[in-house]
DNA sequence: AAAGAATGTTAGCCATGGCTAAATTTTATA
DNA sequence: TATAAAATTTAGCCATGGCTAACATTCTTT
């Protein structure tokens, strides 16, 4: 039970910092697409980067400079974008949240657009925990749905 | 289904920034701080929001200013804060949906101190109707587990 | 191969929301 | 009631991640 005395001191934990982040949400975005984009075409330009995260192409190249000193990608002027091993780790892991996500909040009823939209906010702020127990979850109730129809 | 064609769109969608946000994230994060206060001390010190937000007292000031001029509290220089009607509409939904996200992360196992932490995380990312089928959902699983003990 | 089009980058600006140091106001105490 | 302490606010800085305008490079087309 979470008494209302307790409300205050779970906010505060809640905003505790611990150590610091090495990315931010924004530059998981950024790997997300941009991994996708390689998956799917073989490459990532600019535009079509500015295109599916609805930005300019300015902030798409200080992004990817940014990501690029981050170690999170191997970029050269003018030519092209290859991903580290850590940034297709990161980006794999953000892809394998979406995909929870969406599936999750489809089964609970909610559309599909909507549904990819919220896991577009959710999915950078879940604790390894909770990721697992969601998929535990997620297993148990698509079993289960599957064994009614025998 | 969402086949892999469709992610980069269902990304892309999900960064569609539709019209101006009145507000932003953190600004809910304040009100929800300043309400809990309010509630349970009958006032919200600069000191007190800045320990539950884990901030300085500065930037608590700062963003009283702001949240005075956007209309969601009354603020008079070194004397206090009021919130205003949209003030306590906005905190109460955020607590609402905090406490309607930890009692589902619990539901599903996850520890009471990462489940405050994600739903804080959370919390402003979710759509309406989202809330409407987790809400529903919750209930369900309340009563079906209830119903066992019968 | 030169010109124009398309793409990408740089420069320089803006808002948000942090921070510290310094100033101000309020509160408490001697 | 002065003065010291505590609380609050202001001033001025920083990083992030946007943007537009201007510039540079690459690609395409004749």
């Amino acid at each position: 039970m979470v008494n209302e005395e307790n409300r205050l001191e779970a906010i505060r934990h809640a905003h505790v910092t611990e150590g610091q982040a090495i990315r931010t949400d924004r530059m998981e975005d950024y790997l997300e697409v941009i991994f996708e984009l390689i998956e799917q075409k073989g490459y990532a330009t600019t535009v079509d980067i500015s295109k599916y995260l609805n930005v300019s192409s300015p902030s798409v190249t200080k992004m990817v400079q940014k990501l690029d000193e981050s170690g999170h990608l191997n970029y050269e002027k003018y030519r092209g974008i290859v991903l580290t091993d850590e940034g297709i780790r990161v980006a794999k892991s953000m892809r394998e949240r979406h995909i929870l996500l969406v599936e999750f909040l489809k089964m609970i009823g909610v559309d599909d657009s909507v549904a990819n939209k919220d896991a577009e906010g959710i999915e950078h702020h879940l604790h390894p925990e909770t990721l697992k127990k969601l998929e535990g979850f997620v297993r148990v109730m698509k079993k289960s749905s599957s064994d009614e129809k025998l």
